[in-house]
DNA sequence: GATGAATGAGGATTCATTCAT
DNA sequence: AATGAATGAATCCTCATTCAT
C-alpha cells in the first residue's frame, strides 16, 4: 500500500525551500545537501522530484515569475480607468518588497546572472524570462494605449515608454537590494507617477 | 640580473582577459585554466599576480567601476550648465553600450549577484559597489540642486530622484544585455530625457 | 529506509587501510588516491569519515597508540611481583616487533616527526603522543617504586630511570626499523633485563 | 671578470640555511623559496649548487652526521684508559643537547623518518645513516673490547650491547626533543653511566 | 517512495624546477 | 653567476548524481 503522496504539492515544498536557501547563500553556491535540509527530506529524495540541480532553478524561476504576474494581475483585474490601471500596475509592486516575498528578491539577480548567461542557448529559463518581460511590457503597453485613446495620455512610442518604466522599477528593486534601509520603496514609487514622470500625461 | 617586468601592466592584461572570460561564462563558471589561456600565460602564473580567484574578481570589479566613472566625468567635465550636464550624463552613459566596454556589461549582472550576496559581509567589493552608487548619486544629486538653485529644476527630493533616475539606466542596461536587438539605447535615453521625465523641469 | 551501515567500523576499516600506506610511503607522500584504492572505496567516501588527511592521521595515531597501551596492559594485568612486573612490561614490547603490528612500526617515525613539528601548537597528536609518555613513564615508575618498597629495587630516580628505560626500546625500535635483521629483538631486551641494566637492582 | 667565489662555502651556507628552516618545518613542508629566503639568495640560484630539493636535503644530512662524529672524536681523541673513553663517549652526547646544534636536533626525526622510507632503495642518505650507526657500534664496540681485554667491563656481546646504548641515547634525544624542561640531560646520562648500566662493569 | 552511502569527475591551489635575461 | 618570472604536474577536496536497500 504505498503512501499517498500528493507530488505536486511534494513538489512545490521543495521548490520554496529551494528558493530561500538559493536567496541566502545563491544559486553556485547552494549543494542540493542544503536544499533536501531545508525541504526536511533526504538528498536522494529530492532527484524523484527533478531531474537535477538546474530543473529547480527553472521551476523556481517559473514559480517566482508566475507569483509575480499573477499578484499584479490581480490587482489591476477590476480596475477600467487607464491611469488608475497604470499607477495600480506600479503601486502593487512594492508589494514584493513586503512580506513573504522580499527574502526572494535576493534571488532574482541570480536568476537574471544566470539567465543572461544562457541566453544564447534559448534554455527553458531564459525564454521564460523574456515571456515575462514581453508580457509585462505588453500588458503597460496596452494601458498606456488605452490612456491615449481616451486622452489621458499623451501620444508615444508605448513599447519604448513601457521598457523604460520597467527598467526603473528593476533598477530601484537592484538598489533596494544593495541597502534596505536606504530607500523607502513605497514614497519612490509615489515619486516617480506623481512628480517625475509627468511627461506621459496628457495636459 | 632579474627580467624586467611591469607587474601592473600585466595585472592588468590578466584582470582584462578574465573579465572577457567571466562575461562569457558567468564568474562561477569561469576555471582558472580559462582565465590563464586567455591570458596566454599558464595556471600558476596568475597566482604571482592574485592570491586566489575571488581576488581577480574583486579587481575586475573596480577596474571597471574606474573606467565607468572616469568615462563619465571626462564627459561632464567641462559643461557648466546643469541641465546640460544632467542630460550628458545619462548620454554618456549610452557609450558602456557601444565600443569595447559593451562586451563587460554582461559581467555586471555576476558583480552584482555576487556582491549583494556578500552584502552582509561587508567585503572589498559590496563596499566598492556602494561607494559607486552613493558616488553616482551624489553627482547626480548636486547637478540636480544646482540646476533648481538657477531656477531650470522643481524642487524635489533629489536623492530619490536621483536614486530612481540611476535605477532606470540599470533596468534599461538590464533589458538591453537580455536582447540587444529589442532597445535602442540611444533612442531609449533620448526619450527619457525629453519625454517622459519632464517632471522635474521647471515649467 | 536507508542502508544500514556500521559508520564507526568503517572508519576504522579506512583508518587501517591508511595506516598501511603511511607506513609504505609516510605520511606526506600519501595521497588520498592511494588511502582510497587500499581501502577498496572511492576517494570520496574517505571524506565522509574524514574532514581531511590530517584527521585520518589523528585519528590513526591515536588507533595504534591505544593498541599499545591495551596490549602492554593486559600482558601485566595479573602478575603482581614488581620485578617480574618490570621484565614483563619490556618483553611484551617485543610484540610490537612480530605479527600484524610490525608494520605499522613504520610509521611511527612519521607520527613523531609530524607530532613533534607541531609540538608548540599543542594539537591533538602532540597532546596524545605526550600522554602515552606520561603515562608509560607513570606505569614504570609505580612498578619501580613497588619494587623499592620491598626492596627488590635499589633506591633511585624512578622518574629519570622509567624516562631512560623507554629511551632506550624507543631507540631499540628505530634501529630495528633500520636494519630487522641486525638486531634480534627479543634477545636484546633479555640482554637489557638481564646483564646491562643490573644497577637498578638491590643487591 | 667573474665574481671570486668559493662554490663549497656557499654551498654550506645554503646547506646550513636549509637545515635551519627543515628544523623548523619538517622537510616536506619546507619550499625551496623559504630556503632561498633563509639563505638569502634567489630561488633559483639553489640550483647552481644542488640538483633538486633532496640533494639539499643528503648533503644536510651528511653535514649534520659529520659533526656528530668529529665533535665526538675530537672529546675522545686523546683519552686511552677504556672505562674513561666509554664515559666520555655519553657525556659528549649532551654538547648536542646545547649550543647552536639543539636547533639541528628536531631534524633528526625528519631525517630517519625520510631516510628509513628509503631503506630499501638504498640511497645515499640511507647508506649515510647506517654507515653512521655501523661506526659509532664499531667504535663503542671496540671500547668495549679493550676494556673487556684489561678486565674493567665484563664478557659480553658488545655489538648488542653498543646497539642498546645507541638506542638509549637516541630515545632520550627524542624524549628531550618533545619536551625539553622535562628532562635533564646531563643529570640522566650521569645517572645512565654510573647506576643503571652497572651490569656491563666488571665486579 | 525514500534514503543516504558511495562515488569520481572536476577545479582551485601549491610548489619544485626551468630558463631567459 | 644570479635571479625570479613562468610554468604545469600533482593533489586535496567538493558535490551533483547514482543506486542498493
Amino acid at each position: 500500500m504505498p503512501k499517498i503522496i500528493n507530488k505536486e504539492a511534494k513538489k512545490q515544498d521543495i521548490i520554496e525551500a529551494a528558493m530561500k536557501v538559493f536567496a541566502q547563500k545563491g544559486f553556485a553556491n547552494t549543494k542540493m545537501a542544503d536544499v533536501a535540509q531545508a525541504a526536511n527530506i533526504g538528498k536522494g529524495t529530492i532527484y524523484e522530484y527533478f531531474k537535477n540541480k538546474s530543473e529547480i532553478f527553472e521551476n523556481g524561476f517559473r514559480y517566482f515569475m508566475d507569483a509575480m504576474e499573477t499578484t499584479i494581475a490581480k490587482k489591476i483585474f477590476k480596475i477600467t480607468d487607464p491611469v488608475e490601471k497604470f499607477k495600480a500596475i506600479f503601486t502593487s509592486m512594492t508589494d514584493f518588497f513586503e512580506g513573504e516575498t522580499a527574502e526572494f528578491m535576493e534571488i532574482i539577480l541570480d536568476f537574471w546572472a544566470e539567465a543572461i548567461r544562457q541566453k544564447d542557448e534559448h534554455t527553458l529559463v531564459m525564454l521564460d524570462l523574456e515571456k515575462v518581460y514581453v508580457d509585462f511590457r505588453k500588458m503597460i503597453g496596452a494601458v498606456l494605449e488605452d490612456g491615449i485613446r481616451i486622452g489621458k495620455f499623451k501620444p508615444m512610442n508605448t513599447f519604448m515608454v513601457a521598457s523604460l518604466l520597467i527598467g526603473m522599477t528593476d533598477g530601484l528593486m537592484l538598489q533596494w537590494i544593495m541597502n534596505r534601509d536606504l530607500i523607502d520603496v513605497k514614497e519612490a514609487i509615489r515619486c516617480l507617477l506623481d512628480e517625475i514622470i509627468t511627461g506621459i500625461y496628457a495636459d
